[in-house]
Formats: structure tokens, C-alpha cells, sequence
DNA sequence: CTAAATGCAAACTATTTGCAACGAT
DNA sequence: ATCGTTGCAAATAGTTTGCATTTAG
């Protein structure tokens, strides 16, 4: 495993974030600052295909990565944009009992965070 | 409603499939010759705006969308890229009870189709 | 010593946008 | 006359790739 393939698989797995390539690039930028962007995307791809790491993709966003392997799904705020994890247990049983060679799946739920509720409450008072 | 409009609209419901923009493009220009790429792209997006299609992300592959409004789920074949919708109201119910604020949800399936599974047992016979 | 991975730049795909001309009110 | 929409072309964003060079085993 090579030193720059290292640095990014960290990067994604200390952040606990959804980072993008651009954000990956700039963050492992600070480690290894010859690194090239297309280097990035090689190996987020490898990483992807040996399953250490998952690809998000959302509409009108770049795709994200994500460290954490387990079974969730994403909450996303339709108003800011901010992404979480979400565990439903339910769901994973519902689609195995569903579907015949289930491989995975992807769950995106758009809904409104908390925060922007309490603003959007503040901006009618 | 300009016509381009209406055409891309016609095409994407009388179709009943997931099409991207270009294909979306290559029909429209049966009808109107001139049609703009650029064109295509404005209308769709301003016909998801207006809820009377819906956009569908999915990873390593342009945009598609959506003649069908109502809440289903896409199951993707992992080896032919097939896609098709599947309806499974279990799901509904429980997202509704567990995400306060729930605006929409997106849920896309890898699995196996038959028809590969098939191949895949033919080929090891 | 060789195979794999890198940095760099160019290429490519999907999508958006500026602008002058067109169309419908 | 005006405002929205078009076609066209250029621009942009995200990602991939060819190639000469470097690195790791």
C-alpha cells in the first residue's frame, strides 16, 4: 500500500465525514504536498472496489466517501445540505425478506435538520 | 409551455423509462430537429423543479429521470445495469414514523437480476 | 529487477451558462 | 414592447487516462 493510498484511507477514516475528492485532495494535500489530484481519485476508486470505504453519490453534488461501512443510510437537509448517518434496523430486514440476491442498498432521505426548523420558526415570529 | 418543452415531457412519460438527458435528446430531435442539447437540460431541470418528473442519481452514470411520481424504489442489477421500480410499503410507513420533517426518499437496490442469474448458472454448468 | 503506483497534463463526460435571436402575449 | 425561451457555443465541474518517472517489494 502505497504512502499517498495510506494518507487518503485515513483521512476518510479520522474525519468521520462525507468528504469529497476536492475535500480529500486539499486534506491530504497537507501531508504529502506533491500529491496530484489524480492520484486522489485512483485510489478512492481502489478503496471503493476492496470495500473499505463507500461511495455516496448525491444528486447535484460530487460524490462523496464514506468511512463508515456499517448499514445506514443518509439524511440529507434539504435546506443546508448537511449530511448524517441514520440506522434503521427495520429496513435491512424488510429488503432481505424482499429481495432475492440483494446485493446493497442505498438510502438517501431528504428532510428538514433541526436547525433549520428552528431557524425557519424564528423568520415567521 | 414552450413546445420543446412539452415534447421532452411527452417523450419522458410515454416512455416509461429511466432515460438520461442525451437520450432524452436524441428523441426530442425526431420531433424537433433544431432542439438544443443546453435546451433539453434547462427543461428537465425546470420540470423536476416543478415535481412533474423526478431526477434519479446513481453512481458512474449521468443523470436519469423519472416519469413515475409515486413513492417506489429502483432495484438496479449489479451486472447488466438494469433498472427497474419496485414498490415496497413497509418502507414508506417507517420512514414516516421514524424522520420527523421527512420530505422524500430515494432508495436504489443493487441485486441480481434473473436473467443474469441465470447466465451466471449456465455459465458454470 | 519488475510490477505497481505516482505526478502531471491533457482528455473526456455531464452539465451549465452567456448571449443574440426568436416567440408568444 | 416585453419577458420568457430558444439554439448555439463556450465554459465549467467532476473525473479519468496516457505517459514518462518513481517507488515498493
Amino acid at each position: 500500500m502505497s504512502k499517498q493510498k495510506q494518507v487518503i484511507l485515513k483521512i476518510i477514516q479520522s474525519k468521520k465525514m462525507h468528504l469529497t475528492a476536492d475535500e480529500i485532495f486539499m486534506y491530504a494535500k497537507q501531508e504529502i504536498p506533491s500529491i496530484a489530484l489524480g492520484t486522489v481519485y485512483r485510489n478512492l476508486n481502489k478503496l471503493v472496489e476492496e470495500n473499505q470505504i463507500k461511495r455516496v453519490s448525491l444528486p447535484n453534488s460530487p460524490d462523496k466517501f464514506d468511512w463508515n461501512l456499517s448499514k445506514h443510510s443518509h439524511i440529507i437537509c434539504s435546506r443546508c445540505s448537511s449530511i448524517n448517518d441514520i440506522y434503521i434496523s427495520e429496513i435491512d430486514n424488510i429488503l432481505k425478506k424482499e429481495i432475492d440476491s440483494l446485493i446493497s442498498y442505498n438510502i438517501t432521505i431528504d428532510y428538514v435538520c433541526e436547525k433549520c426548523k428552528a431557524k425557519e420558526k424564528d423568520a415567521t415570529n
